[in-house]
RNA sequence: GUGAGCGUAGCUCAGCUGGUGGUAGCUCCGGAUUGUGGCUCCGGUGGUCGUGGGUUCAAGUCCCAUCGCUCACCCCA
């Protein structure tokens, strides 16, 4: 074969959809139930959106974003994440006047060009949920309960870590004590050396032993927060504990994009190789007004798709299967046209039916049924045919009825409707 | 962007210190005294050994380059 996919490009096919059918059908339904409303975004944007939304210096916009040049000049780029399109909308849309708190989801492809590895692609996808207009803690609460909600009914578990990164107001005197902190450590690995430059606050996330040893008298940002930020923390942790749902506090959580404040919260796994989160989110107060909308505060959360099939993969039988009801056995030409007839109308009356259009043996259909996992079969040949009874099979149990044929076959198709569907 | 490992049928892989790629397994198609299935048995389709150079009498095997994949670092969903 000459041409092939993108690296870090990856088609879905059949025996891998049917994952991510129950990711995508088991979240609408979640989704649904908190009165969620979808909204569908563009996956290509102005570059200066992610740029003011995302932060200048962070990695996903200094060599991450898939940027190119339009036919007229004008600097494009495929969202590498849905927020900052989703606000644009909001924003464009005037939504915040159609309804004061407007809680939204939307389910798509983002694109980072990154080194593909285990659990991370250069298009994967995500689904995500803004909730925009309020700044109540319960509701930072309740979209975390959201999120664990849909690994629950998954199937799947992880761990909630949840932290706190204050505000505009008091993050500035927490960087300070940090930088300070970080200015007397000594023996800093060479990554640490570098973030202390960039993204100081990622510091403290680092892998090595020999940092995290240090970095356990660090100053750590809850210390820091201000008053207001400190209540809204400690009413999110009584807000899950009302959800009774699990939770961990994680001080050193950083989140890798720069608008987030207060509340942020990643769904973990070790179960994904050296990826660890499934799902992670935050409040972003005063991101929408930076965007040049109205000042409503918000908060979000994405979960990852591929990681979510990674995940159910590993478990067998986590994935329901969906096998068609009927499969018309015809033998001979008068009975396959009968059959052909036939299937059409279970079709339509709403039954998935298969046919073997080559009138090969009764042997080899039973085959093919078998194969499909069917769960009848209807068998007609010429004795059927003439004597006007057909043998519907449950292929179980293989037990076997005769049933009448009717020359309607619109009518047959409803009758066989009711045996097939119990 | 950095590092490591790996490229032999659609998929999973044998192939030793170079000496003619395997009736290989799975899938697919056909058949097993011609009207009853996922198992079993038999047969069949299917390969530029990633690509290009080099060494050699001889390269799937050794060397170089290149492309691709994978995993990890970084970062992140």
């Amino acid at each position: 074969m000459s041409v092939k996919a993108l690296k870090g490009f990856k088609d879905i096919v059949p025996g891998e959809v049917e994952t991510w059918q129950f990711i995508e059908q088991t979240a609408r339904a979640i989704f649904h139930r908190f009165n969620l409303d979808e909204i569908k975004v563009p996956i290509l944007e102005k570059t200066k959106l992610f740029v003011r939304s995302i932060g200048e210096t962070t990695d996903i916009v200094e060599k991450e974003m898939y940027t190119f040049a339009d036919r007229n000049g004008s600097s494009l780029t495929m969202r590498p994440e849905g927020t900052a399109s989703v606000l644009r909308a909001y924003i464009e849309n005037g939504l915040q006047s159609k309804k004061a708190v407007q809680k939204l989801y939307t389910i798509g492809p983002m694109f980072r060009h990154e080194r593909p590895q285990k659990g991370r692609l250069r298009q994967f996808h995500q689904m995500s949920v803004e909730i925009l207009g309020t700044d109540l803690p319960r509701v930072d609460a309740e979209v975390m309960a959201m999120a664990w909600l849909i690994l629950k009914e998954l199937g799947l578990s992880a761990s909630l870590e949840i932290n706190s990164l204050g505000c505009k107001k008091c993050r500035p005197a927490f960087n300070k004590a940090l930088l300070d902190f970080l200015g007397k450590a000594e023996n800093l690995c060479d990554d640490c050396l570098r973030r202390r430059e960039t993204n100081p606050l990622r510091v403290l996330d680092c892998k090595s032993a020999h940092c995290q040893e240090q970095y356990e008298k660090a100053p750590s940002i809850l210390d820091h927060i201000c008053q207001s930020c400190a209540d809204h923390f400690q009413a999110v942790k009584k807000g899950l504990d009302l959800l009774a749902v699990p939770y961990a506090v994680n001080s050193f959580m950083v989140r890798g994009l720069d608008y987030y404040t207060r509340t942020t919260f990643e769904l973990v796994t070790d179960a994904l190789g050296a990826q660890s989160a499934v799902g992670a989110g935050g409040r972003y107060d005063g991101l929408v007004a930076q965007l040049g909308g109205p000042d409503v505060p918000g908060i979000g959360f994405a979960m990852g798709m591929e990681r979510l099939a990674l995940l159910l993969d590993q478990q067998e039988g986590s994935v329901p299967v969906a096998t068609p009801d009927l499969f018309v056995v015809a033998l001979g030409e008068a009975a396959q046209e009968k059959g052909y007839a036939l299937t059409h109308a279970a079709r339509k009356a709403g039954l998935a039916a298969i046919m073997d259009l080559q009138d090969r043996s009764l042997k080899n259909q039973m085959k093919q049924a078998g194969k499909a996992m069917v769960r009848f079969a209807l068998i007609m040949g010429e004795d059927e045919l003439s004597n006007g009874k057909a043998v519907l099979r449950n292929m179980a149990n293989r037990e076997q009825q005769d049933i009448s044929i009717n020359d309607d076959v619109a009518t047959w198709a409803t009758e066989l409707y009711s045996l097939v569907i119990q």
